[in-house]
DNA sequence: GTCTATACGCCGATAGAC
DNA sequence: GTCTATCGGCGTATAGAC
């Protein structure tokens, strides 16, 4: 709401998206508010009309991740079947293994990050985990698969298994080879 | 070297542990030196005698783990065949998700926050990294398997992919689940 | 609503007595 | 070698003019 007629996006969605990928390139602990109202191009003293602190600016960007994965999943089942849909998630993820060897996985290193902090953002980080989880879990079902929730447990964790070592070692190939070989291990479920 | 003679660990020492524990629970960033004196009881001033900086006191750690990962695999290294080594490293992970549901993988989380810092130790991490991965693919290979190194990686990867998930979900069944699964499949590709 | 200037606390690091 | 006291800088947050 309230998007000011001729301009850009408001300073607010400015700086939830400054945030978010300062969190992702830097981590949340090295990121200032002045990164992120300088990468916003907002005055730091301003920031606070938006975000009355830091920790709330580290929620908008959870809340960011939520959106954004509700977004792909809707896109995804408008995919005719639930094996194809599985493969372009894993498409995009590779798709995304230069900034992940870079910077490792945007959520997954933010989620972890939140669990060695105070404040309570580590469940809300949970609850986009587990909405993954559900999605996942739900295209194995259709695929007829009963033991589907382990399955999705076992994919998913294979993601954020080479997004650790991509980003470790700094090696995309790696998350590309993990890819292909998921991708033809839906492709053996599917057909069996 | 020099421990005094009649006292417990030398300051040193326990400033590493200490050291080495709070980055795990607390993460790099968010654990300050006065944090590593006082659980080594080691007055504050006096822990730049034995480290001139911070980023001396990480490396430390670093080289704590890559000496903890030697001495595992060296005792793993005196069973008999390469699978039931791989399978008590499984078994050893997974007797630590107490801890991994809390802090998530000591050695994984740390990198990944090394590889959001400036100083270099991200390359000592992917170092001991390799040292991992190189030690489980000579496994395989003596299992006979040509695609050694690609199952090395799958297994190291599923390991932190079930840390990551089982830290953010805060369950600990979870990798007690996903580790029967991968003792199984060291069983099938030991038994083909 | 916007922005500048600044207060305040915390933390890494040092000085220097013992 | 050991420890206390403290400096200096940075980062969150606020006060208050416009």
């Amino acid at each position: 709401m309230t998007d000011s007629p001729s301009q850009r996006p408001g300073k607010r969605e400015r700086l939830v998206e400054a945030a978010v990928r300062a969190f992702h390139e830097q981590g949340v602990e090295k990121t200032t508010l002045a990164d992120i109202a300088r990468a916003a191009d907002v005055p730091l003293g301003n920031v606070y009309y938006y975000f009355r602190s830091k920790d709330l600016l580290v929620e908008a960007a959870v809340e960011a991740h939520c959106d954004r994965l509700t977004a792909l999943t809707n896109r995804l089942d408008a995919l005719p079947d639930p094996a194809a849909r599985l493969k372009a998630l894993i498409e995009g993820w590779v798709g995304q293994r230069e900034t992940a060897a870079r910077f490792g996985c945007p959520f997954g290193t933010l989620a972890t990050e939140l669990d060695k902090r105070d404040d309570g953002l580590d469940l809300a980080a949970a609850q986009v985990m587990r909405a993954l989880l559900d999605w996942v879990e739900r295209q194995f079902g259709e695929l007829g698969r009963p033991d589907a929730r382990a399955l999705a447990v076992e994919l998913v964790a294979a993601y954020q298994g080479m997004s650790v070592l991509t980003n470790i070692l700094r090696d995309p190939g790696l998350m590309a080879a993990q890819g292909a070989r998921l991708t033809s291990w839906i492709d053996a479920l599917a057909g069996s």
